[in-house]
DNA sequence: CTCGCTATTGACAACGCTGAAGTAACGCCG
DNA sequence: CGGCGTTACTTCAGCGTTGTCAATAGCGAG
């Protein structure tokens, strides 16, 4: 049995196809009667718009790419699940794309392989070369990162969470705090935070001492984090704090502590930032950074809406905060 | 600029329309310098293919759709993001659906809204009701949980691999086993895990506790088996092992148990299942057993082309393996 | 009663691509 | 050398929808 097309809904209402589409696609200019008699045609033969004919004809696919690093990590999982459903509440289906690596993002981005979608949401995890970025030929939304003036832009408070994160810290009388990054800094999306955990070091006049700065080889990854942490115990440095770029990050570097018997807090403090579902489960509890994900994502859906609307302004930048939740890791000592 | 066509391409490679488009399907009527030839026009104009066209006029879309409960639990995020890739190597776009509550995924896997989709990858988390489940409009392979006489189904060593860390546990001098589950057994797509249980109980001659049977209320959060865990310790049950039927659940049970002062392993052995990236960084690292997710993907995408080919045999079922995964949280007290 | 306006609906032509069927040109065989 | 199968390509129609614009009906004003 073929499925029904516009064309047997119409003969069904005795209408003509134009004036169902018209129906389906929300037009006002139909009457009142009409619009039940065709609602009713379209129930009783179980008819379901053909995507690639209103693409072909519309020139619009109603499909959106969300570009994530992975979804492995809690923080993007969480962030493309939200995404998805929020682009489906406006009738959008998602093609979710991993940029794995550097091409993979780029590709993804701004590559033909993403083809026949009408925006993109993009969750960096490399930094895009601002003078190699070309300008997309579709809508682009990003999401986290250091702002690109290349597209509108949703940036979470990550200055102002590293900051806030590391003045408690100091606050709790820390003040050899290891650092436990994702990267070198200065290249990763995270440089943002670092600069807020710069910050508050300066504002309370304790030196930086990048002795106690180390990172893993496989960013992101549990195991990285305890590697990291592994290293920096092997190297003899003294240190009462670990700053941890993410929970994942931390997870490895809690487990790495407890493996050498050093004690957390008593001897070590240790924050992790995203304040994944994961955090609260960690022995012990991990403070962490809380990014407000649902107002993010709202932002970037209703940014991406706007664009494929038409809207053409110049990129804008949307912030939104951040907070910190304390846990038993970073308890006073 | 408007973006080329097929027509465009020809223009440049002086041939017609259909031919470019014959060379982009790898038919193999063309002759090898007119396949050359196109292929340098299509280079040289940066012809992309229209799927909208392709897809109205082959009947085709090339989108699969996949079906996950939700991304938030490693095991699901880490059997999407390879299912993803998997399927890219094969030209083919995802489109990932959250089967969020039973409407929801009975929706995803059997109605409209997934259109325009070629086929469908369905990991289920509840259990269809097999009286109502109708058949599918298009391909579709299960991947994980009870196997369904309906479709393809990629069946995990559920109840093997459940049996093995149970005789472990048996082996190790526990006898008293807590059973934590995502839900009452006999209505979820673990039962096959809970089957392996009582197996591997029967076999060791130790009889079954009711009692020692837990579950939380939300299905597979952390928060979930901490709460499970937290109610059976209150019920003053006395018991020397836990049995948890995913590493989440694991993980809040571990929580629940270190905030209760009981000592793991001496105390109670913990287990997990999935052996997520996670059940290393627990503390104590989590005992659990480990699905063959590569292979298991690798069957389903297999069954899903060949179904996608026209292959219209009867229902196949594809079993893997399973093994077990030993680590602190079950070592011998 | 007629004109002109608005509100509604319809006819038609795309949109870009591929399946089916057709057409040359070529080589091979009797 | 004529017929025939094969290869390499082309022509044509149509997939299901929507945008454009024309057509019709209804209605109030003059």
């Amino acid at each position: 049995m073929r499925r029904p097309t516009l064309a047997d809904v119409a003969a069904v209402a005795g209408v003509s196809a134009k004036t169902v589409s018209n129906v389906l696609l929300g037009r006002n200019e139909v009457s009142e009667a009409t619009r039940r008699a065709v609602l009713a045609a379209v129930a009783q033969s179980g008819y379901e718009v053909n995507l690639a004919g209103r693409g072909l004809a519309s020139g619009r696919t109603g499909r959106v790419a969300v570009v994530v690093p992975n979804i492995y990590q809690p923080y993007f999982a969480e962030i493309a699940e939200r995404l998805i459903l929020a682009l489906e509440q406006h009738g959008l289906t998602t093609m979710l794309r991993i940029g794995h690596d550097e091409a993979a993002e780029r590709e993804a981005v701004l590559g033909p392989r993403t083809r026949d979608v009408d925006g993109v949401v993009f969750c960096p995890h490399f930094v895009p070369d601002p003078d190699d970025v070309a300008t997309p030929p579709r809508p682009v939304v990003q999401l986290g990162g250091p702002p690109t003036p290349r597209w509108d832009c949703v940036v979470m408070g990550e200055r102002e969470g590293a900051e806030a994160i590391t003045r408690h810290l100091l606050e709790t009388g820390r003040r050899r705090i290891a650092v436990v990054w994702n990267g070198a800094p200065g290249a990763t999306p995270t440089d943002d935070r670092f600069a807020g955990y710069r910050a508050a070091l300066e504002a309370h006049g304790v030196p930086h001492d990048p002795a106690l700065v180390v990172s893993g080889s496989d960013w992101d990854r549990r195991a990285s984090g305890y590697e990291a942490m592994v290293g920096l115990l092997r190297s003899g440095a003294s240190f009462d704090a670990a700053l941890c770029v993410n929970d994942a990050i931390a997870a490895g570097v809690l487990r790495a502590l407890h493996r050498h018997g050093v004690r957390v807090p008593d001897d070590v403090a240790v924050t992790g930032f995203d304040d994944t579902d994961e955090s609260a489960f960690t022995v012990p509890a991990l403070s962490s950074v809380s990014p407000q994900q649902e107002e993010m994502v709202g932002h970037a859906v209703a940014m991406l809406l706007e664009r494929m609307a038409g809207h053409d302004g110049p990129p804008r930048e949307v912030r939104t905060g951040a907070h910190v939740v304390l846990r038993a890791s970073s308890a006073t000592s």
